[in-house]
DNA sequence: TAATATTGTCGCAGATTGAGACAATATTAA
DNA sequence: TTAATATTGTCTCAATCTGCGACAATATTA
């Protein structure tokens, strides 16, 4: 048990959902001196369960406790093994491999997708990495190792709950508009909804509760704010 | 690396549906001498896939190749680790611990659910175990650990995805019934489905080729034969 | 006061779904 | 040989859902 107390061979890596100026973003990191960008991950402790350590990586990064969290797949192919990758990662930040060496052995990783509310986070880099910001999905940099194929798939997870359960509410404020709901589902369906379907479906489902109205000062009619009625799902 | 080639802390379990006198059955293993029930699982070898680990295992207590499966959850809370009942296997079987302590260790365990032809099965016991052999899922003996929440999570999931894919196919010979097939939805969604719906929605899928008709004997009208059109899903 | 951009809602046509009905047919009973 | 029976393949009809445009309401600007 060399390895600081975290479990060998097992990693977690977290695609985490922003809304913001009409896109869908996800945080990454980039490590020091190496031009290496990559999904925020971590291990898991001995005495902890994986899907507490993976929310205690969401913390770090984040600063947000109670973030909405998906379980979507664990990636575990021999071709994501990559030692001389991690070593780089380490190289870069002068730590000697002493005690690291777990570090260099394989790892099945499972991913997990969140989805937050944009404006309540400060993203936090590592000890490794030298920033950790927002970057739309259709302007990733390349990730290393396997990362822009967990982000896809991450992507098509998520439009597939979200007919079932009205998940989008979770990258909101508290407050939000119709049209900022349906923005949200355009953005992760990757297409343009239908204003009055979109509302009629949404209403239907009775989860909504409608506050007073709204005074934008934009030349329009003022639309009503609504926020999600019942538990988390 | 004193664990025989393994991973640490890593296993699977499956979760392999068959469907037999109109009802889905599971695969149970039964340990020597404990009493203990619990799903086939494995353990994952350094230079193997995990996808390929389970395929080997499912290959081992099936015999078949080619199976239909689907990665579902890793299961990695803390409570499930219980070292005492890995060792009371263990000492059932009259193993010595020596060069076996890494499986007293704590394991995530990533679940599969796979779909096969009941008919095509010969199951088949490992080293420690006396019996592999099929339950219904209403007739389930008690199982060790937490491999009843598995088994409800990969129902659960089976019926999620049962709309998005034929799915349900793969559970039937080649050659089937519209009947048959209509009652294998009805053993995984739990309810029954009105005949001339659902008959009308699966052919306007188009991916059932028509055969010729099958004389069962029966005293009544011939049914139409019916087989899968297109790649597996 | 008129023009403009959105919003909230409605109505309609087309598609989908749930449920029953009826003829066709393979066998058994008379 | 013929009638009875059970199941199959298909159809129809009503109810519901969906996509899409239309129209009035309204907050601001010209």
């Amino acid at each position: 048990m060399d390895s600081k107390g975290y479990l060998k061979h097992i990693a977690y890596d977290s695609v985490i959902f922003g809304f913001s100026g009409e896109k869908l973003k996800i945080l990454i990191m980039k490590y020091h001196n190496t031009g290496l960008f990559a999904l925020p991950g971590g291990f898991v402790k001995y005495d902890e369960d994986l899907n507490d350590a993976v929310r205690r990586g969401l913390k770090e990064r984040t600063g947000l406790d109670d973030i909405y969290l998906e379980q979507f797949y664990a990636f575990g192919s021999v071709a994501r093994y990559k030692p001389e990758v991690m070593e780089a990662i380490m190289k870069a930040n002068n730590q000697t491999l002493d005690g690291y060496s777990w570090l260099l052995d394989r790892f099945i990783s499972v991913a997990y997708y969140a989805l937050i509310n944009y404006e309540e986070v400060v993203p936090t880099p590592d000890a490794l990495s030298d920033s950790c910001d927002w970057y739309a999905l259709d302007e990733l940099p390349n990730l290393m190792l396997d990362h822009s194929i967990i982000v896809t798939k991450a992507l098509q997870t998520l439009r597939d709950n979200l007919e079932r359960k009205l998940v989008g509410i979770n990258l909101l404020p508290t407050l939000f508009t119709m049209k900022e709901l349906q923005q949200v589902y355009e953005a992760i369906l990757g297409e343009k909804l239908h204003r009055g379907t979109f509302q009629r479906k949404v209403l239907s489902m009775g989860i909504l509760k409608r506050h007073e109205k709204h005074f934008s000062g934009a030349a329009n009619k003022a639309p009503f704010l609504y926020s999600f009625e019942g538990s988390l799902c």
